[in-house]
DNA sequence: TTTGACCCTGTAGTTTACTACAGAGACCAG
DNA sequence: CTGGTCTCTGTAGTAAACTACAGGGTCAAA
């Protein structure tokens, strides 16, 4: 317990978590980090309380959280005492975000196969069966349902 | 044959293609629709193959393609004579890209499956899995690899 | 002739997550 | 005291794919 309370420049603290030096000012912006402590010049001060908080944010990345959906789980663990039923269900929610994303590309995959595999790549674009299930002509694939994304 | 040559405004080729009107200068923008010809005003004059196109362009979107790509789709439909293989090779390629981000959101969701499942959601924050997770106090899942997306 | 619907242009805003830059001030070594 | 390296601020740029708006011109019907 030497340095409980160890004083980070931001370049310091982007090192340490290992991002960049505008990321900080951004998080900031956004609310993903709290503003800091400045000393007489206006330096930020950082500690490693804010290098943890960087690395869960990194974490949270990973496992497919926006930064919006961070923010609340930031703000979620600031409160010890409340449930983390809240939590939970973020989780949940994002596992089913991530479960229809999946799905969506296995589908658009699918439909790629299918029209990919009726070319051979020996012939002219013009008699192209990729090119035909574009424009309609053939519809190899079933799918292509129009207005699909929105 | 009566109308070979329907001439539609630019409101005209937004309905009937099903995009937003200021979707198509866009588009002409990006070099993705030529620039049509215009009448004494200067009106914009589109045919069927104008809408032809905005519904290949739809089409080739929902099967994953940027607009970047489907630019590069559109140059070699313009090439009636020459090889296809270009068009099978963007094809392979997307379908590789699409299986790579199956593959990353399948691992997402089974490391999000496995620290929320450590979640009942009946305790406080505090002691939240979900939480220790992303904070790194428990490896709950082996994944959170540092440095993933890019 | 007036009104409303359309068209034109350039430009700016939206979302997400940064990243970069300019111009100014601070700090430290030599 | 002079460099060079930090830090500060506000703002702008990046990528992708649009979407919207302001300020004007055009056209057709009543």
């Amino acid at each position: 317990m030497q340095n409980p309370l160890q004083i980070l420049t931001r370049s310091g603290l982007a090192r340490e978590a290992g991002v960049n030096l505008e990321t900080i000012r951004f998080y900031e912006n956004k609310g993903l980090l709290p503003a800091p402590e400045r000393n007489a010049s206006g330096y930020r001060q950082y500690d490693e309380a804010d290098a943890q908080r960087l690395v869960f944010i990194r974490r949270a990345q990973n496992l497919g959280f926006t930064l919006r959906e961070i923010k609340e789980l930031l703000s979620l663990r600031a409160l010890p005492k409340k449930s983390n039923l809240a939590v939970k269900q973020l989780a949940e929610q994002k596992i089913e975000a991530i479960t229809a994303k999946i799905r969506d590309l296995k589908q658009m995959k699918q439909a790629l196969e299918a029209i990919s595999s009726a070319c051979d790549g020996h012939g002219t674009t013009s008699e192209c069966p990729i090119l035909q299930a574009m424009e309609g002509r053939r519809s190899t694939a079933n799918g292509c349902k129009a207005g699909g994304t929105k």
